[in-house]
DNA sequence: CATAAACTCTATAAAAAGGATAGACTTTTT
DNA sequence: AAAAAGTCTATCCTTTTTATAGAGTTTATG
């Protein structure tokens, strides 16, 4: 299951490419129209910030604007930068990797086999899918 | 990610499976085995067998045995039972359904149309799938 | 039938994660 | 200069996860 703040994180961009032609939007904006925490919601956006994905201007008139197109953004992208691990176990993590502790060989583990093919279909869909993919109203400008 | 619970449940099923020809094993061999905190284990036993997935012999000479086939065992069966929802928002969750507070119409949300494909990626695997295929040694008996 | 072996059950506690809030600070516009 | 708005840090509360303790119950067996 994908953490609250992925969750928030996703509506928000949502919200912020539908509403890409109206320049910087405020959090409060988002907050309301979403039905999220003003406050829990303003440390998401700075990770995403922080991660490159939005931009931010302060002062009156100022809010957060995605700085890439939604086609650039993978889903994937904003999972890892969030929650982590995509996949169920470490020791099948792509980017996450750490070694098992509770069988001798991975190499031999039937358990690592299955969950690989789950982490591939996964992201088969993930890495492909952008935010694009997922918003509600068609935007045609980007 | 999978809950420690849940993948120390799925090596303690494997250990099980593999020695299904000795009779009731102990928690503490299992423990022992796949580097398991033994009292954590013992809960973890107890949810497998007040679930009906394995039986247990008290006293002298007891321990924890399987009370089906592994391969009657879907793997998707072990991580509901400990960890709840296998899909990635509760919105898209088949045996965990909650509704969504952050979007106005689930049947028009883009994010939950991308997470039930997921979903059906994952499950189809994952239901598909048995103890009986995680096993690393052939257990010609079951 | 006493004893030791082994699971059962309830309670508790430590640690981590998740979710939320407060408030001082900085920047920008007007 | 003042107001608007985002930035940043610190803190706090709750829940979940992970782990431990110990008394209780059952059973094999000598």
């Amino acid at each position: 299951m994908l953490s609250k703040k992925t969750q928030y994180a996703f509506h928000a961009l949502i919200h912020l490419a539908e509403h890409a032609d109206k320049g910087p939007i405020l959090i409060s904006e988002i907050a309301q129209e979403k039905n999220i925490s003003i406050k829990f919601l303003e440390n998401i956006l700075l990770e995403l910030k922080n991660a490159g994905i939005l931009g931010s201007k302060k002062g009156k008139g100022g809010g957060y604007y995605l700085l890439k197109a939604p086609k650039e953004i993978p889903l994937a992208k904003i999972i890892r930068l969030l929650d982590g691990a995509i996949a169920l176990l470490p020791c099948v993590s792509l980017n996450y990797y750490e070694r098992c502790e509770n069988c001798r060989d991975e190499a031999v583990c039937g358990l690592n086999d299955v969950m690989s093919k789950v982490r591939d279909a996964t992201l088969k869909i993930l890495e492909n899918k952008t935010l694009k993919d997922i918003l509600t109203r068609n935007v045609s400008i980007l």
